[in-house]
DNA sequence: CAGCATCCGGTTGGATACTG
DNA sequence: CAGTATCCAACCGGATGCTG
């Protein structure tokens, strides 16, 4: 087995003040990412936003919308007209950040039959191996 | 603004079947990524991850293990003896995982600053402009 | 040591109705 | 069109107590 990877903080409670758990908590809700991902290509208004991902409610994309321009991933720009019109944006930040997600993106469409087949295969520890 | 991504897949409905999400979902909870990363140096026995974590409950751990086990991610090795020693080591499908979640993490320490930058400069919209 | 079972509070997120 | 407000069900995850 290969290790990817730094190691990471000693000690204890690497939880509370970890980066990757404080950007995760927000990307690994159940909408965000899917909406930094339709806004990847291009501008778009709210009602195409929701009509791109189809069955997310008024409520959390606006919810989830508000809390990407809070973290700086998206602008919101809306124009005084009538009736209203808000576009949304990936910010540099936001598509810098999409960028290193691409490849998980990737990783997922490729593997995603491997991991499916793992649950199937999984048969759970201490079956009392019955008759 | 770059746009450094694939388009989405088209139409509706997209959250259900799409493997990001069934991937994120996973790794996207409290422990999950936490747990894989304390496994990325080395074979660990189950007490050994929870003190690495430091502020894990077992039940928790306990529960994020079977499902990395059962997602493929992780392996579960049992020793008969007694009193009983039990290890968990990352799999290669979780170590290519994991390969992929590196930038990400490289990125979310590299840019944590300017994402709670963001969340401090933010004003709600429509403040309503008060006195 | 390595868990499982139970209880139980907080959060997430969907449905619905209403507003500028 | 682009939201906000309210209500409510499901789920997540912590604390505790008990087993092999």
């Amino acid at each position: 087995m290969s290790l990817p990877f730094p190691p990471v903080a000693p000690g204890s409670g690497l939880a509370e003040k970890c980066p990757v758990r404080d950007v995760l908590d927000r990307i690994g809700d159940r909408w965000s990412l899917l909406v930094l991902l339709v806004l990847a290509p291009k501008t778009l208004r709210f009602t195409e936003v929701k009509r791109a991902i189809g069955d997310i409610s008024q409520r959390m994309l606006s919810q989830t919308l508000r809390t990407l321009e809070k973290d700086g991933y998206v602008t919101r720009t809306v124009y005084p007209t009538v009736p209203p019109k808000v576009e949304y944006c990936l910010t540099e930040l936001g598509g810098s950040l999409l960028a290193r997600i691409a490849p998980l993106v990737e990783w997922a469409n490729a593997n995603h039959d491997q991991v499916r087949a793992a649950r199937d295969a999984y048969v759970p520890p201490s079956s009392a191996t019955p008759l």
